[in-house]
DNA sequence: CCAAAAGTGTTCGCATTACACCCATGT
DNA sequence: ACATGGGTGTAATGCGAACACTTTTGG
């Protein structure tokens, strides 16, 4: 028998820690969806949302669709991660699947308005329980995949809304590396990259001066996908090379 | 109708370069294996070497066999490369096939062994023609992989057999990256990555001084794969944190 | 002796780091 | 006033790029 094909998604989102029953100074962490077996094998287990991959449907399409049932959102960014499909998956004695896997990061506003239905429970990354077939191992993947993008990439604003202030970002970079960041070097870092851009708008509230906000540049590209990245559009306004 | 589900195979292998008919001072080049179609789409044109994955079978086991059909060889690095199955690829029309493709290097001596079936031929990478499927997509970022591996990861002696010296290594990297490296700056960085080590073996025949062969360090995994990396075997010899 | 590559030493510039310091706001 | 984070300055460090230089072989 052929083996079935699956599409999987990890989503990640920031969220405030509510281990701690609000108690103060709780940095944000990292929370993902997942959604509750209904049969076996693994009946009963938490389980990465995903679903085979309907007809005349592209493989981000079935991780973005998913995504989208499971919590009414849609992501920010969107990464194929890998497709697993040994033949001694846990779980393959039920039939044999090989599963593509995305995974998804979802912005702050979207992140608390996100539908939590029946079979959805949102999870922190750093204390998952026993999950169905082998997606402890999938979630670690793309954890990994997501601290080492974090460091070479320009995503993080991925987990934020469309300005941010700087400590946002920071504060993003040091729950996904789990390390402080020096605040000084990593503005200039930011700053000299040209990948974000003052609003000139502020950020008031806090007991201290207030902090600018900015928005991300999206003449530039997060992530250096090689030849992956979509084919440039011709529109009348892109920067063409020598014309 | 569900998607059909094909493994395939980049393969990449470092040969002189055979186009200037043995004209002196001639590189290494890049080559691949290629299969031709027999049958529609894409019947007569060149297109990677794969096919349908078998029950029991893994993904990468199933990437390693048609490697093995189509050049007799096996590889020194295999590593998934992407999987690709969006609705409209290009031959789409005669059924939709989702492809989980990997990419894969072999060394000098296994390479100009390689066995070249009736329906297979080595072509340089930077030459190819225009390929089944969308295959020139795929080789363009096996490729784009290759290049960014080779400068931050230590693969590079997949290309190369047992033993090497330094200059071998370091014209991989020019080969590849496509640029002269610094020879001075190049043993220093790898010298001081530990991943290779002296074998006290020179190797003679050059109008010049001999070079020193090295070996690569085994202990020293080439690639940082993170939680995708084997369960290390509990072997005796194995060095084992804090028992 | 000479050509050619092996191998060593040294300097320069740049990016990252660590940390001291001033600025602006709410209480 | 002062606590708190926003924002700037600057010296120390490390690393890679560039390149001069010595060494050892084959012819």
């Amino acid at each position: 028998m052929a083996p079935t094909l699956a599409v999987s998604t990890v989503i990640f989102a920031l969220r405030p820690d509510e281990r701690s029953s609000a108690a103060v100074g709780t940095r944000p962490q990292l929370w993902l969806p997942l959604v509750v077996r209904l049969r076996d094998p693994f009946d009963g287990r938490w389980a990465l949302p995903g679903g085979p991959l309907r007809e005349d449907e592209g493989l981000a399409d079935a991780a973005s669709r998913t995504l989208l049932e499971t919590t009414g959102l849609r992501p920010n960014y969107l990464e194929q991660l890998y497709a697993f499909g040994d033949a001694d998956r846990p779980g393959a004695e039920h039939g044999r699947v090989v599963s593509v896997v995305y995974w998804a990061m979802i912005g702050a506003e979207e992140a608390h308005l996100a539908t939590t239905g029946q079979n959805v429970r949102w999870l922190a990354a750093d204390r998952l329980p026993d999950l169905a077939f082998d997606h402890n191992r999938i979630v670690d993947y793309a954890l990994w995949r997501l601290r080492t993008k974090v460091e070479y990439s320009r995503i993080a604003h991925a987990f934020l809304g469309e300005t941010f202030t700087l400590r946002e970002l920071r504060e993003v970079h040091e729950v996904v590396l789990g390390k402080p960041v020096d605040p000084a070097n990593f503005r200039r870092q930011v700053e000299a990259s040209g990948a974000v851009v003052p609003t000139g708008q502020v950020r008031t509230g806090g007991r201290h001066r207030p902090a600018q906000l900015y928005r991300y540049d999206t003449a530039i590209e997060p992530v250096d996908l090689g030849p992956l990245a979509p084919e440039p559009q011709k529109s009348p306004t892109s920067t063409e090379e020598t014309p």
